[in-house]
RNA sequence: GGGCGUGUGCCUGAGCGGCCAAAAGGGGCGGACUGUAAAUCCGCUGGCUUAUGCCUACGCAGGUUCGAAUCCUGCCGCGCCCA
């Protein structure tokens, strides 16, 4: 069904989309092309590449995801591209190590996890959203084919991004095949004739040199859209997975507000800003420390997110949960059980430093004996500071270790 | 292809042939204080059912030594210079 309704004036729709980017290039042909869409009654086809080595998706993810979701709102049209023949190469940004290649079920299972993911923000309906693979069109490609878009570009103009430029100066090794990275990229917007490619700043360069290849080839150069990067948990670096300091679009509501409740108060006027719908001067006001205590602002925060992700209600409960366990310092009111093998048991008890590695808590036994000898274990409401005590299990009783890891310790029968 | 240099724990970065599980800083974890914020302070930061014990670790493989992260040889990776 083709029936795509623009409601909504293209003046209305700029000034929507135009919020909160970094950089646009150029804000004008972005105006004009709605202006075009709206008259020609044309859904515009946005661009979106994934990453099928890294399939969990977090808050940094979402901000991209949810301009993405703006642009179908208005009638536009989701391109997402599942990167399955570039992952095998590897985006060069800010990586040292080259990627394993993966299968082709592989891909298939990330990509899948995306979907799924991506599905919270996106609008998956097939009017709205097609999806494509780029093996589609490189895997087809030969030598000559691929010398012929090399030609597209010159070591000049390839060196003055950043990544490579600084790796350059820096010495380091650049090879050759991730200058290809940035032209297949850019070639995937010429095959998929995208009118807007969104990315986060580390893909100003390789989208920009979408719109070349599209000029080169007699297409309307696609319009790219830098979104801000999200700043992760810790407040200082980027959002990611592999620095655990992200919030996970999968992860439990109260996971996610615990951990927005964690973030240093500088960090919720960006986090405002990029994962909530909140107007700039409902913004102000709550990060006004005059206006709104910051913690009630921080609350605010966790609740939008949470609600984004799950459920209004789901946020409401996170965020009494939270009170009721950090300002009240009660145990949360659902405490996930450990069960425990009879097996394990000696004379009917068992020792702490086993009991906290087999709930997980702990991955050796020595950090379990860190974690005692530091006055981070209570078992039953009571502190455990000797490493060799033996516990009983009666009664179900509750294990704690710092702040956050608790559990219900239930005994299986033998 | 040749010459020189470099490779240490999560990261940066010290390291005299024994006192090195390896300085220092960062990060992380735990504790105090709080608002699971910031700042500050304290402790911990390879594994093993704590053991003046054992095992694994200083790119890889050997060697010299009573003894090596430290010396030698070869290999691998990275860099620089020359071709």
């Amino acid at each position: 069904m083709q029936t795509t309704i623009h409601t909504t004036a293209p003046e209305q729709q700029f000034a929507t989309l135009i919020a909160a980017t970094d950089n646009v290039y150029t804000p004008a042909e972005l105006k004009q092309r709605l202006i075009d869409s709206a008259s020609a009654n044309k859904p515009l086809r946005v661009k979106l590449g994934m990453d099928p080595t890294a399939p969990d998706l977090h808050l940094g993810h979402a901000v991209v995801l949810r301009k993405l979701r703006q642009f179908q709102d208005f009638g536009h049209k989701a391109v997402l591209i599942v990167g399955d023949f570039t992952a095998m190469i590897g985006d060069p940004t800010g990586k040292k190590k080259t990627r394993p290649v993966l299968s082709s079920e592989q891909v298939q299972q990330n990509a899948q996890t995306y979907f799924e993911q991506a599905g919270k923000i996106l609008d998956t309906s097939p009017e709205r959203l097609e999806i494509r693979r780029n093996s589609e069109w490189l895997a087809q490609m030969n030598f000559a084919d691929a010398l012929k878009l090399a030609q597209q570009m010159t070591v000049a103009r390839m060196l003055e991004r950043d990544t490579f430029s600084e790796r350059h100066k820096a010495g380091e090794a650049i090879y050759i095949h991730e200058f290809m990275y940035p032209l297949m990229q850019g070639w995937d917007s010429v095959m998929v004739h995208a009118d807007v490619e969104l990315g986060g700043t580390d893909q100003t360069f390789n989208n920009l040199v979408g719109r070349d290849l599209q000029i080169a080839q007699g297409q309307k150069p696609q319009i790219v859209m830098i979104m801000p990067i999200l700043t992760g948990t810790d407040g200082h670096q980027k959002m990611s997975k592999s620095l655990g300091n992200y919030v996970g679009v999968a992860e439990a509501a109260t996971e996610q507000f615990g951990k927005t409740m964690s973030i240093p108060d500088d960090l919720m006027p960006q986090w405002f800003n990029l994962c909530t719908p909140l107007s700039a001067d409902r913004i102000h006001s709550l990060i006004d420390p005059t206006q709104t205590h910051p913690r009630e602002a921080k609350e605010v925060l966790g609740r939008l997110i949470v609600e984004q992700f799950h459920s209004a209600p789901a946020a409401q409960s996170a965020a009494e949960d939270f009170r009721r366990r950090f300002a009240g310092g009660e145990l949360p009111s659902e405490i996930a059980q450990h069960v425990i093998s009879a097996a394990l048991l000696k004379d009917g008890r068992i020792g702490v430093l086993t009991l906290i590695k087999e709930a997980g808590f702990a991955p050796s036994t020595s950090e379990a004996r860190r974690l005692v000898e530091g006055g981070g274990v209570i078992f039953a409401g009571r502190k455990i500071s000797n490493p060799k005590e033996q516990l009983t299990l009666e009664g179900e009783p509750v294990l704690q270790v710092g702040k956050r890891r608790v559990c219900r310790v239930v005994m299986a029968p033998a």
